[in-house]
This record gives structure tokens, sequence and C-alpha cells, in this order.
DNA sequence: AAAAAATATTGAACGTGTTCATTTTTTGAG
DNA sequence: CTCAAAAAATGAACACGTTCAATATTTTTT
């Protein structure tokens, strides 16, 4: 059985996260103050601080949820045995992107991304970088996978191939999230354009 | 000629670049406080920000100069004629990592590349957006022009196919920075590694 | 059960980026 | 040359993330 500590603890952690996450998105990330945060989850901003390193943190812990969502998803889609490159690769994007904006908005994103880069040492930020290495690993086991029943080619490296395009599925979600503009139809679209000459170079086909 | 005024003003923008460009080398980033490079630059902490929009600002103005640069360069390299795609591309994008780290640590890249993420609207940000432009320009130019030489292949959409290296080269660079134990060379290494397959598939050679 | 040790909470104080009402400087018209 | 309007400079005040010495709570020891 728990003591009570560490029953308190759990409890306060859970309150600081819902707090947080509802005034992320009422709000804003910005506007969202911790003394806010540390108000609603009925703690002071001190505990706060005894929670999380800093607010970045905080963020990257919503995010961390978000992306594991997804590649729960992504695992769905390389189980289903496609017989295309193009489709294959389309399908497992595609369902990245779609989830993208379920639970966070563009300027969540930003802020999640930014940080992941300016503070690299962080705890969250370490947990985002292996979160989007399990990503990166999931696109090389649809490329090995189709490789192995025969669609790819032999010859081709997919490790790196997967590697390539998974960096660009990312650099292009960058460019979406910085761009207020762009939706994801056009991400998608964009980044089946550039996926289209791989594709079509590695497919086991004479040509 | 220039008024008073006029003169003035571009005098003074030029000491705060300095000024700020020093502190940023000297101490970094979060370190170099407003006050300190405003004192350095003879100027009071509010005349800075009629000068620049805020701290990152600044840092954007210093990157561009260093991105200007290295854009520079990769124009000599395109124009050399290569015969062979993977040493083509190794030159390129070697040329580009070469000069990273000259006049940038990889903290000011960080925190550069964390801005323009997460304050995409601010002036330097576009305009450092607008340089990474065209860089990928730069590689798309490359793989046209062997194209058109008939070194690659002449199915091949060398846009989509220079996309989508260029945001490898650029997300691997994140990598690099984020990471300070990894070393230029690690980087090229690994993107050698990832350029490969590519570079063998599209190259104009009975496989 | 009391005392001591370990752990957690607190909020006032601090540092620094940013703003803005006020003051100073420059300009150009009369 | 004078003066009113425009432009620029100023620095004190503000906002908010973060720290930390003091206090309170829980656990362990005797």
């Amino acid at each position: 059985m728990l003591g009570l500590r560490a029953q308190k603890k759990a409890d306060k952690n859970r309150r600081i996260l819902e707090a947080a996450t509802t005034l992320f998105h009422k709000v804003g990330y910005d506007a969202a103050r911790i003394e806010d945060i540390a108000e609603m989850a009925g703690v002071s901003v001190g505990t706060f601080y005894n929670y999380y390193k800093n607010k970045g943190d905080m963020l990257m812990a919503t995010v961390s949820m978000e992306v594991e969502e997804v590649l729960a998803a992504g695992n769905g889609i390389i189980a289903q045995n496609h017989d295309d490159v193009g489709a294959a690769l389309a399908e497992l994007i595609g369902t990245y992107y779609a989830h993208s904006l379920t639970y966070l908005s563009k300027e969540m994103w930003r802020t999640a991304m930014s940080l992941s880069i300016g503070q690299p040492e962080t705890p969250f930020s370490k947990r985002y970088t292996a979160l989007d290495y399990r990503l990166s690993e999931q696109v090389r086991d649809l490329f090995a996978a189709l490789q192995a029943r025969g669609i790819i080619r032999q010859d081709v490296d997919c490790d790196a191939m997967g590697e390539l395009i998974f960096n660009n599925v990312n650099m292009m979600f960058i460019e979406f999230v910085k761009n207020e503009d762009m939706d994801v139809d056009g991400l998608q679209a964009e980044v089946a354009r550039q996926n289209a000459p791989v594709a079509l170079l590695v497919s086991n086909v004479a040509h």
C-alpha cells in the first residue's frame, strides 16, 4: 500500500498536469501563467516547481502523451501488409498528421518543438526526442516490412531510406506549424509529392 | 546625402549589432543581458527596442549574416560541374556543415532555430526562413544541373528529390546542434549514409 | 508517544525581458 | 532664426518565470 506521502504526491502531480493541459488549451502556452496553473491545481507556485523543472517541461509532458497515441496508431498501420510503397507511406504519415491537431494547437506544437531544440537537456525534452526516434523507427520498420515481402528492391538500404523519409516528414511538420495558413491536406499533398519519386525508385518493378 | 537623423540611425544600428554579436560570442545568448548589449552599444535599453523587436530578433540578425555566407559558398560548388551525384551532394552539404560552427556556437544555433519555430512571425525569423528556402533551392539547383548534364535519370522529379534531401540535411543539423557530443565529421558521415541509396537510385547508369 | 530526521510546501524576493509616458533631438516651414 | 510638429531616446515601472530560506508535514527511531 502507498504511504500517505506518495499518495498525495501522485494526486498533486495529476492535478497539476490537468490544470496545465486545460489552461494551455484555453488560453495558449504563453498566456497560461504558472501562478494560474498552480492556483487551479490547488498548490503553491513553489510546489509546481517541485514537480516540474520549469514551464516548458510541463508542456512537454502534455505533448508526450499525444505522441504516444500517434505511435500506437502507427503500429496498426504497419500490420496491414500493404502492397504499394507510396500508399503505405501515405497512410502511415497521414495518420501522424491527421492526429496531430486533435489535442495540440499549432502554437503548442511550435512551443514544444522550440523547447526541445532550445533546451535539449531538460527531462521532458529528452523524452520528446526519444519519442521522435520511435516514430522514425516506425517508418524504418514499415520499409523493412515492405522489403521483406518483396515490395521494395532488395538492394535498398531501408534504414537510411526510412530516416530520410522521416526527417522530411518531421521538417515538413515544422513548416506546417510555423505557417498558420497551411492546412493538414496541403501538408499531406506536399509530402506525398516529395515521397513519390522515392517510392517509385525503390519499388520492385521493371522501369 | 543622408540626413543627420538617418546617419545616426545607421550608426546605432551597426553599434548594437556589433555589441550583441560580441556578447553572444563571449558569454552566450542567455547570459548576454539587453542592458549589457545596450551599454556596450552606448544606447539605452529603450533604444535597443526601437531597433530590434526583441532579444531573439537580435540573434536572428547575426545568424542571418552567417547563412548568407554559406549560400555564397554553395553557389561556387554548383558551378563545378560534378559528374557523380553522391560526390556532388557530399561537397555541397559538406560546405554547409563545415561553415556552420565558424561564427556560431551550437548554443546560438539552437536558440536561433528554437526562435524561428517558436516565433515565426518575427521579422528576422521570416528572414531566416527565407534563407532556409534559398538553401533548399540550392540543393534543387544542383539536382537540376546534374540532370541537365545527364548524370541523373530524366524521369526523376528533381524538385521533390531536392526538397527531401535538403529537409533531411536540415533535420540532421538540428539533431547535431541538440547533441553536444556529435562532431561535424560524424554528422557528415551520417548524412552521406542517408543520401547514398538515393544517389545510387537516381544515377543514370544500368543497375 | 515523543523526538529526531527526512521530505514537502510555501510565498516573498529576485532577475531579466519588455513596455510606455516623458523628455530630448531633429527637421522643415514661415 | 524661431518654433511647432515629427521622430527618437530614455529609464523607471511592470510582468512573469524561477529560486530559496523558512515553515509545515510525514516518516522513522528510540
